[in-house]
DNA sequence: GTGACTAATAGTCATTACGACTATAAAGGG
DNA sequence: CCCTTTATAGTCGTAATGACTATTAGTCAC
């Protein structure tokens, strides 16, 4: 990096978030209400300036807290998607915004924002066209959390700390938008070392019909090997 | 995004590049030697400021030329890793680092570069302890690439335009560091839809000993599937 | 209660994929 | 001319996978 060749243009550093839950069978992406130019009026990711004295990581994870309103985000899954820095892509100014990726259990309530004039969970399908350049930034998103599906074992960050099969299933059917066979599902996952161990306790859970289903935690395994595929199965709707 | 509510403090926003290419058998990397302070004499990343009309890609490609010498480098591979913000990366000011990955196929003369004292090509494993916070750009690099090989066709990135699979093979062996067995990795590679074409004339090509052998352009796909794994088998050395 | 309905879990089976090999072909070097 | 080297063809037993069927254990409607 040669500092002193031109002269340091001034930008400013943002972080955008997408926060993704999986809700009533169908992906959901948290959305606030922008209440001033530009783009007043339309809907936009979460997120906010880089402080002086801050990494993107750790304004991802103030601004992640201020916005969804829980008052513990440490066990969360935030990650680092990419960074936007085309020139036009905001009407003011020059600014460059790292993009991360959350991924939430249970969504909380929808919260009276703090600093946005609304805030909404909505159906990924349905997060009409939003503000920047935000349609590209949750489509990558989606692109890249349905990928690391395959071969690691992400899809734990969805669910609560104890969670069934079933529901584990159902975090891949919904990002996938497929359908899969439910014992070979199973099959596949049990026989993943350190994917998920079985709560031992004689603790089950039911979540209305049907034969009770045992309970599993995330395991210490973080890829999966060989990953899971979801190409070779062409979907019935999920 | 807020913009009000904070000031909007200023920001250097540089690009650095992780330049990887294949070289006797042995993975080696791009460094450039710094001329002044800080970390004067020490070697580090090629990269740069990005210019306020530029995204961070543009610099990136721009950078790319300038640094390799090379005067096309629109048909090289050339993807964001991630950005490294940490607030005293570095020791003078605020810069916020958009990193990148590009695959050469083959390396160009170290060249005498335009604005650094001195340029090489570094094995990665003699790369030693760099600038800033570049030993861990590489290493992500690294990681990133070798993940990519499993599961994309990024392998003939390394490649140049005509290839031999045994030439492909040494992509793998030499990015994952281990040995593959020559005939199942042909299998897999030809039973994968897109991944390589055969260039139909006779051609052939020979490195020196051995039966020549045929030539391969790299195919449409982008995508394998299912992927090649590098874990089951254990290394003795590539 | 009793019988439909639902979901979880167990198990079967044929096909395919894969890792580990062996064998043959086509070049060059001493 | 034989030996080495590399490419390519093919074999074989095991493991993994997709497509199923069957059984178990609950809820709900009546």
């Amino acid at each position: 990096m040669e500092y002193d060749k031109y002269a340091h243009e001034p930008f400013a550093v943002t972080v955008d978030l997408a926060v993704l839950t999986i809700s009533a069978g169908a992906l959901h992406v948290l959305l606030v209400e922008r209440g001033q130019e530009p783009y007043a009026g339309h809907w936009a990711l979460p997120g906010g300036f880089v402080h002086p004295d801050e990494s993107a990581e750790t304004a991802a994870r103030r601004e992640l807290a201020e916005e969804t309103g829980l008052s513990d985000v440490s066990g969360l899954h935030l990650e680092q998607l990419r960074t936007y820095s085309e020139p036009d892509r905001d009407p003011r100014m020059r600014v460059v915004s790292v993009a991360f990726a959350a991924l939430l259990p249970d969504p909380p309530e929808p919260y009276g924002g703090s600093d946005a004039a609304d805030a909404r969970w909505v159906p990924y399908e349905k997060a009409g066209p939003l503000a920047f350049d935000h349609d590209r930034i949750i489509a990558d998103a989606h692109e890249r959390v349905g990928a690391k599906l395959e071969y690691t074992c992400l899809a734990t960050a969805f669910c609560p700390p104890e969670f069934t099969l079933g529901e584990l299933q159902q975090v891949y059917e919904t990002v996938w938008g497929i359908a899969l066979d439910r014992p070979n599902f199973r099959r596949k996952v049990l026989a993943t070392p350190g994917f998920v161990e079985q709560v031992p306790g004689a603790a089950r859970l039911t979540g209305g019909r049907g034969k009770p289903a045992a309970l599993y935690r995330a395991g210490p395994a973080t890829a999966l090997q060989p990953p899971l595929l979801r190409a070779p199965r062409e979907g019935r709707p999920a």
